[in-house]
DNA sequence: GTCCTACCAG
DNA sequence: CTGGTAGGAC
């Protein structure tokens, strides 16, 4: 079985970038970010026709997250819990699909530091931790999976200086993300490639993609239940070349059957 | 020799229509309209790659003409002789090239009736009846050709009851392209084709390609001089049905080699 | 750089 | 409908 996450940066702008990458990838589940798109608008006969379910949160102009899956999906919460006012971004969506709880999310990016966009980062970093905590011991194979917005350690940027004063690579951002890791996640591509420069993200400007200068943004998180199901995983790095490709390429893992490993 | 004219709605970002196009058509001369482009951010170099020379007026947003040659080109004008007001628009250039003297020309929509756009539209008219009358008896030959923004007659439009309130359908309009042929020119689509509805422009509303719902706008005019030299004269109608064409269709006529009538 | 929103022009 | 523009976000 194989779990993909990609930020597609517009999906009507880019629909037919999405529908050759999944022909290619043929992935079961996968969660898509930064929709772009109005919920209304979400073209959901095309993903329909490719072969997927979809569940969406969309909204106008910004964010907005789904949920593809070849298997029935049962939706699960179209937001994170939290307070009233953190409830105008479409930044996360879960449901249970193909017998796991996948929850998709799209972290706010935070930028600039210092600035009330960082302390909205942080208060949902801290609604997704609680809301993590929560998931993280269920007898239930769970993934957290998304773009998160935050380079988790310097091997995760090309060049760590130019960021100190970025919000993908604040201190209180990083520890957040290694605080929620801790409560007993697995992030795959670390957990696989412990050493790796591994991006999932290139800047448009100054032909980023060309000189490799990434990002890794985009993370699989695996609860204990389901860890021990990982196989492989890795980046559809080629993607992020094609023309007029999202900033970000999609990530992906596969897993054994469930009840293979036990 | 090959003369053709394509409105190419958007030189930039259609460029690849044009090149494509260029190699299908292999014109001597092509004339352009609707750059949309400003002078500076004409693509000169991919349309020399592609084997021509090429003159141009921009302006930002609208507007815009070019003339591209396989051989030399030898600028005469950048805009019709006129009042100091009406200078506004790139809409005009002329050259000798081929041994041919080519007036590129892109007149006003003139939309809504009435008003000050349509007035424009008129005096515009005059401008270009005016020059004309110097250039028709020249013992040059002479190419008056572009895209003109008038239904000469109900044969040019699919539907002439639709276009009674339209600028570019007006009995004043009408009249006035009538009487520019009549300076002694020679339409070379009604010359050859003078009862069949030939259409160079459908519009992206409603699917008017698909229902064929076309209107004849672009037109080629011959002097005295080089009309007997006509051959062959046609509408590349294919071109309009290509992704993300423009709403025109190229234009064209063939001419004998100077001389070979006399 | 490339999305989105809008508006304007055709 | 599909260009162009501008500004905001990332």
């Amino acid at each position: 079985m194989k779990i993909a996450t990609y930020n597609i940066n517009g999906i009507n702008g880019r629909l037919e970038i999405l529908l050759r990458w999944l022909k290619e990838a043929d992935p079961d589940i996968v969660c898509l970010q930064e929709l772009k798109a109005e919920s209304r608008s979400f073209p959901e006969q095309e993903i329909n026709t490719a072969g997927y379910n979809a569940i969406w949160v969309g909204q106008k102009s910004w964010n907005g997250v789904a949920i593809l899956s070849k298997t029935e999906i049962k939706e699960l919460h179209r937001d994170l819990p939290g307070e009233d006012d953190e409830f105008t971004h479409s930044r996360y969506i879960e449901a249970f699909t193909g017998g796991i709880v996948v929850g998709c999310l799209y972290l706010p990016n935070g930028n600039p530091v210092p600035g009330p966009k960082f302390d909205y980062k942080l208060r949902w970093f801290k609604r997704l931790a609680k809301h993590a905590k929560n998931l993280v011991d269920r007898e239930l194979p769970v993934i957290l999976i998304g773009d998160y917005n935050v380079m988790p350690t310097d091997l995760d940027t090309y060049k760590p200086e130019k960021y100190v004063n970025n919000a993908l690579f604040q201190p209180e951002v990083k520890k957040a993300y290694a605080q929620l890791v801790k409560q007993g996640w697995t992030d795959v591509i670390r957990k696989l490639y412990p050493d790796e420069p591994i991006y999932t993200f290139w800047d448009y400007l100054r032909n980023a993609y060309e000189w490799n200068a990434g990002l890794r943004l985009d993370h699989v998180l695996l609860n204990k239940h389901i860890a021990p199901r990982l196989v492989s995983a890795g980046v559809d790095k080629h993607v992020r070349g094609w023309k007029d490709a999202s900033d970000h390429a999609p990530v992906w893992v596969t897993l054994t059957s469930p009840g293979a490993n036990r």
